[in-house]
RNA sequence: GGGCCCGUGGCGCAGUUGGAUAGCGCGGCAGCCUCCUAAGCUGUAGGUCGCGGGUUCAAAUCCCGCCGGGCCCGCCA
C-alpha cells in the first residue's frame, strides 16, 4: 500500500525518464527527481522535468531537440496516463482514474493514518519549546513559539519519530529573583489568576527598581543564593515557579498544547552535568582561561569552527547560560554520565501524563536519549545556539552537531511595539485574554448560526472554534516572519482562517450524515469535473505536505494545506450535488470523495492542533 | 565596525535547490440562499516581486552594491 499516492506518481515519472535516459544513452548531471518541478497551470501537466536544460550543456544539443527527444522516448506507464513536449519541457499528465482509485483507496484504508509515515524509524526526537521564565502569564507571543513547537512535535510524530516535548523551567534566574522579592514585598497583590499576579507584581516591581537602588542590591542577594542551589529561597523559588506553572501549563491544555517533560533548572543544575560538561570541554584545546581583563573566566573558543569566543564561566567562578545549555544538549542526546531523576507531575486533561524532574523522583531511561533535537528558540538566540551547537562539535560530537536544530522564530509584535515583561504591555494580550476574546466572539457567531441548539453545544463550539482561530493565526505565517498581533486576525473566522477549515470538514460530514446510505460500486473514471480532479490531486499531496514540514520544519505548511483543501472543497460544494448527484454511481463517488476529504481535513487539523468538528 | 533575518497589489501572506502567463485571502466594486450549513460561492478591478547593477538561453529566486525594518556580536539575563 502507498503511503503517499503523489509520491507514487513522481516515483513512476523517475522510473519512466531513467527508462528513456538509459535507452537513449544520456547521462544526465543530475538525477531525475532534481529536475521534477510542478508547471504553472495544471493544463500544462502535473509534473515537469527541465532535465533538458541540463542535458543541453552536457551535451551541446539545445534543450527543445532534446526535449522532443526524449519525450518520444518515454513510455508511459503506472500513474502516468501520458507526455507532453512543450518548448523545452516534458510535461507529465498524470492518470487522473488510477490516481483517483489509488488515492480514494489509501485514504479508506489508511483513515486517521493517512499522511503518516514510517520514515522516522522510531528514531527520537526531542522537541523543547515554550521555556518562559516561570514568572508571568504566556502572552501571545510565548502562544506562537507553543504552538510552532507543539506543531512540529505532531508532524514528526506522523512521520514516525519517537517524540518528547521538553519544557525547560529556568526557576534560578534573575526573573524568578525578582518574583520572588516581590511576592514578599508587595503585600496588596491582585486577584487573578496566579501567573496573572506575578506578571502583574513583577511590573509594579520593575517600576520600583528604577527608584530604589537598595531594592537592586536585595534582588543580587537573592540572585546569589539562588546561585548557590541550596537553602529557603531556592525551595521558595522554586515553589513560586510551581505555582506560576501549573497556572501557565491551564493555558497551554486549553490550546491543545502537551509536554512530557518539565525540565527544571534547579534539578539540572544540581545533577552535576554542567560540571562534567565544563571538564570535557577544558579537555578540548577549545577552552581557554582568560587574560588580562577576562582573568579568572573560562573561554570557548569556536574560531576554528568560524564563530566568535564565548565565555563560559565567570571570573566569580559562575557559569552562563550558553554553558548550562550545551549542558542540557548534551543530556538531551544523552551523552552526559550525570543523569536526573524523575516523577509523574500531572494528568492532563486530555489524558496525556506529563513528567517532571525531580530531586527525590527516580532515575529513568525514558527520557532524553535523543537521536535529533529541535529547539523551538527566538531568532535573536541564533548566535547562543550555534555555539553550544557547535561546542558539540568540539567535544567530537559530530552525529549530534548534524541532528540539532534550531527552529527558530521572530517575535509576535503589537502595532505599538515590542512586548515588555517589564513595562507589562502583555496585559490583555495574553493567551489567557485572546482566547477568552475569541472564544466570546465564536460563540456570538455559533448563536447566529444555530440559534436553536443546546447551550452545552454551543460553549463546546465556540471553545474549538475560539481556539482554532488563535492556533491558526499563529502557525500559518513562517516562523522567521515577523507577525504582527492585530485582533482581526486573531479573530478571523473567514476564509484562510482555522475556523473556515472547520466549517469545510463541518460542512463535509453534514452531507455524509445527511446521505445515510453510502457505498455501491462506480467505474473509476467517474470524476470529470476539474473540481473534482483537482480535490483528487489535493488528497493525493497531503502526505507530501507532511513530510516536506517535517524535513524542513515548517510547521505553517500543513495549516497552508488545509485552507487550500477546504477552499477546493467549497468550490466543488457549490459546483457539484453530491446526495443528489444525477446517477446512484456518481453519488457513490462523490460520497466516497466527500468522506476522504472529511478524512483528510481532519488529518490536516489534527496536525496543526485544531479540533476538526462534526457540526458548528 | 562585523554578521544574520525580513522587504511580493491598499492590508495580510504563499511562491525563493534559477525555469513556461507571479498565486491566495482580507478589504473595494457587481452578483448568488424555493437546492447537501451563505463561517460559503461567482465575477471584477488592483503588482516596475524595496532600488540599481551583474551572471545566465532563463532571475521574485543566485552574486555585488545601496535603501527601509528587525535582530545578534555582554563576565547582562
Amino acid at each position: 500500500m502507498a503511503a503517499s499516492p503523489w509520491g507514487e506518481f513522481k516515483h513512476d515519472v523517475c522510473d519512466a525518464l531513467e527508462a528513456a535516459l538509459s535507452k537513449l544513452g544520456w547521462k544526465p548531471p543530475v538525477g531525475p527527481e532534481e529536475t521534477l518541478e510542478e508547471p504553472p497551470d495544471p493544463k500544462l501537466g502535473d509534473l515537469a522535468t527541465r532535465l533538458c536544460f541540463e542535458l543541453a550543456k552536457a551535451l551541446h544539443k539545445s534543450p527543445m531537440w532534446l526535449a522532443a527527444e526524449l519525450g518520444k522516448a518515454i513510455k508511459p506507464a503506472g500513474l502516468i496516463a501520458r507526455v507532453e513536449v512543450a518548448d523545452s519541457y516534458v510535461n507529465f499528465f498524470v492518470d487522473v482514474p488510477k490516481l483517483a482509485e489509488l488515492t480514494l483507496r489509501t485514504i479508506e484504508r489508511a483513515d486517521t493514518k493517512f499522511g503518516c509515515f514510517d520514515i522516522g524509524k522510531g528514531k527520537k526526537a526531542v522537541i523543547e519549546h515554550t521555556s518562559v521564565n516561570p514568572t508571568k502569564p504566556l502572552h501571545i507571543g510565548h502562544g506562537r513559539n507553543a504552538v510552532i513547537g507543539d506543531t512540529m512535535a505532531r508532524i514528526l510524530r506522523a512521520l514516525g519519530h519517537g517524540v518528547e516535548v521538553q519544557n525547560y523551567i529556568d526557576d534560578m534566574g534573575r526573573q524568578v529573583a525578582e518574583a520572588l522579592l516581590a511576592y514578599r514585598l508587595i503585600k496588596r497583590k491582585p486577584r487573578a489568576k496566579f501567573d496573572h499576579v506575578l506578571g502583574l507584581i513583577y511590573t509594579d516591581m520593575h517600576k520600583r527598581l528604577g527608584q530604589d537602588p537598595k531594592l537592586e542590591q536585595q534582588v543580587r542577594r537573592v540572585l546569589a543564593q539562588l546561585e548557590r542551589g541550596k537553602g529557603a529561597p531556592v525551595r521558595r523559588a522554586r515553589q513560586l515557579a510551581e505555582r506560576c506553572v501549573e497556572a501557565n501549563l491551564e493555558t497551554t491544555d486549553r490550546l491543545g498544547v502537551s509536554y512530557d517533560l518539565l525540565a527544571w533548572e534547579s534539578d539540572i543544575a544540581r545533577s552535576g552535568m554542567l560540571k562534567e560538561t565544563l571538564e570535557r570541554l577544558r579537555a578540548t584545546q577549545y577552552v581557554i582561561e582568560g587574560t588580562g581583563e577576562r582573568a579568572g573566566t573560562l573561554i570557548l573558543r569556536l574560531a576554528d569552527f568560524g564563530i566568535g569566543d564565548k565565555i563560559l564561566v565567570r571570573s566569580g567562578g559562575t557559569a552562563v547560560y550558553t554553558a548550562r545549555d550545551i549542558a542540557y544538549q548534551l543530556w538531551k542526546f544523552g551523552r552526559t554520565k550525570a543523569g536526573l531523576r524523575f516523577k509523574l507531575h500531572s494528568k492532563r486533561p486530555d489524558g496525556m501524563r506529563t513528567y517532571t524532574t525531580a530531586q527525590r523522583g527516580r532515575s529513568s531511561a525514558k527520557f532524553g536519549r535523543a537521536d535529533k533535537v529541535i529547539n523551538v528558540v527566538g531568532a535573536e538566540q541564533r548566535f547562543p545556539q550555534q555555539v553550544v551547537f557547535t561546542a558539540l562539535k568540539a567535544l567530537g560530537l559530530e552525529k549530534e552537531h548534524g541532528n540539532s536544530h534550531h527552529l527558530a522564530y521572530e517575535h509576535v509584535w503589537l502595532p505599538s511595539g515590542r512586548f515588555s515583561g517589564r513595562k507589562g504591555t502583555w496585559v490583555g494580550f495574553s493567551v489567557d485574554d485572546v482566547i477568552e476574546e475569541a472564544v466570546a466572539r465564536a460563540h456570538v457567531v455559533v448563536e447566529e448560526h444555530a440559534p436553536k441548539a443546546s447551550e452545552r453545544f454551543k460553549r463546546e463550539a465556540a471553545e474549538l472554534v475560539g481556539v482554532g482561530a488563535v492556533r491558526y493565526s499563529l502557525v500559518c505565517t513562517s516562523p522567521e516572519k515577523r507577525i504582527t498581533f492585530r485582533w482581526e486576525e486573531a479573530l478571523n473566522f473567514n476564509r484562510n482562517s482555522g475556523p473556515a477549515v472547520q466549517y469545510s470538514h463541518a460542512r463535509a460530514c453534514s452531507i455524509l450524515k445527511k446521505a445515510k446510505r453510502r457505498g455501491g460500486k462506480h467505474p473509476s473514471d467517474v470524476f470529470k469535473l476539474s473540481e473534482e480532479e483537482r480535490l483528487i490531486k489535493l488528497l493525493a499531496k497531503f502526505p507530501e505536505v507532511v513530510r516536506e514540514a517535517g524535513e524542513k520544519l515548517q510547521p505553517n505548511l500543513p495549516a497552508l494545506y488545509a485552507a487550500d483543501l477546504a477552499l477546493a472543497f467549497n468550490t466543488f460544494y457549490e459546483a457539484a450535488p453530491v446526495i443528489e448527484a444525477g446517477t446512484a454511481e456518481l453519488r457513490a463517488a462523490r460520497l466516497r470523495l466527500v468522506n476522504c476529504i472529511r478524512i483528510v481535513l481532519h488529518n490536516a487539523l489534527d496536525l496543526v492542533g485544531i479540533v476538526a468538528p462534526k457540526r458548528m
